[in-house]
DNA sequence: AAATCAATGATAATGATTATCAATATTATG
DNA sequence: CATAATATTGATAATCATTATCATTGATTT
């Protein structure tokens, strides 16, 4: 379930979209911050660093891009920035808020499963994916 | 874990706050509108049409006045506004979220609570409250 | 090479939220 | 009661993340 480059290659022609070395380098710098769960702007910086031509609306339109493919996944922090992370389907993860300075935490996922199916039989509601999040007071906070 | 009037008036006079006509409409409208999720412009398109006078100022206001509180709290469901609905405590509950049609479906919380436990040891996090979203198809859209 | 289509960069526009500030209401004080 | 002090409000301006626009550039096809 690793993201790699050829494998969003593929994603992208198969949809007849063209893999451009703005989009190859915002992969990679997304691949290379895992767990930082960078904002739009954060990543704008860090590409600047290596491409200082690329423009802000390419950035965004490439996260955009990712999101559709399902390449990247957006998340919410509550902090009014949407932040990204690779999607990496099944094997996935959630986070660990700390409400006092707002470290994230990961932790795996893999306790729903059958939550998931109560859920679909008394909702009628097929269930494509979900989303945890705990709010709390990290190690250092407490 | 209802909430009433009676109980946000003390929750404010405890912290020096004071329930005013304009906070006790608002408060009001959320409550008549359970399970609505409203956005702070559909508060306050409701609030105006008993008090014309009031201003969207003021329901920004309120609404992180009672966040802070505990009244209320925030949620996101991608659609870039923040939607808010009462704070019911303990007896909460979470949301399907339709990807197709936005529909959303609320369903109570029980089984988290030997996973708070798993999580709180393995990572040294204090949970104080957590949030969960199935994202999926609701019956009218499969 | 010319034509066609995709992608980009610069920049303007949008829209939700926040900040400001003068006016008004409420409470405390003499 | 009158007045000072404080809290709240409404109007409006500012902010800032995100989107839209549009001319330019790059790639692909004929
Ligand atoms: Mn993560
Ligand atoms: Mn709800
Ligand atoms: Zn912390
Ligand atoms: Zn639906």
């Amino acid at each position: 379930m690793t993201v790699d480059v050829k494998e969003v290659q593929e994603k992208l022609s198969v949809n007849n979209y063209k893999m451009t070395s703005q989009r190859k380098l915002i992969l990679k710098i997304i691949m290379n911050n895992e767990g930082k769960h960078l904002s739009a702007e954060e990543i704008y910086a860090k590409v600047k660093e290596a491409n200082p031509g690329i423009g802000l609306a390419t950035v965004y339109r490439t996260l955009e891009l990712f999101s559709e493919l399902g390449v990247i996944h957006q998340l919410n922090f509550d902090d009014n920035c949407r932040r990204y992370e690779l999607d990496h389907g099944e094997d996935h993860h959630h986070h660990l808020i700390c409400v006092k300075c707002g470290e994230i935490t990961e932790f795996n996922d893999y306790i729903l499963e059958e939550f998931e199916e109560d859920i679909e039989k008394e909702h009628n509601f097929i269930v494509s994916d979900h989303r945890i999040k705990f709010y709390g007071y990290c190690g250092n906070c407490q």
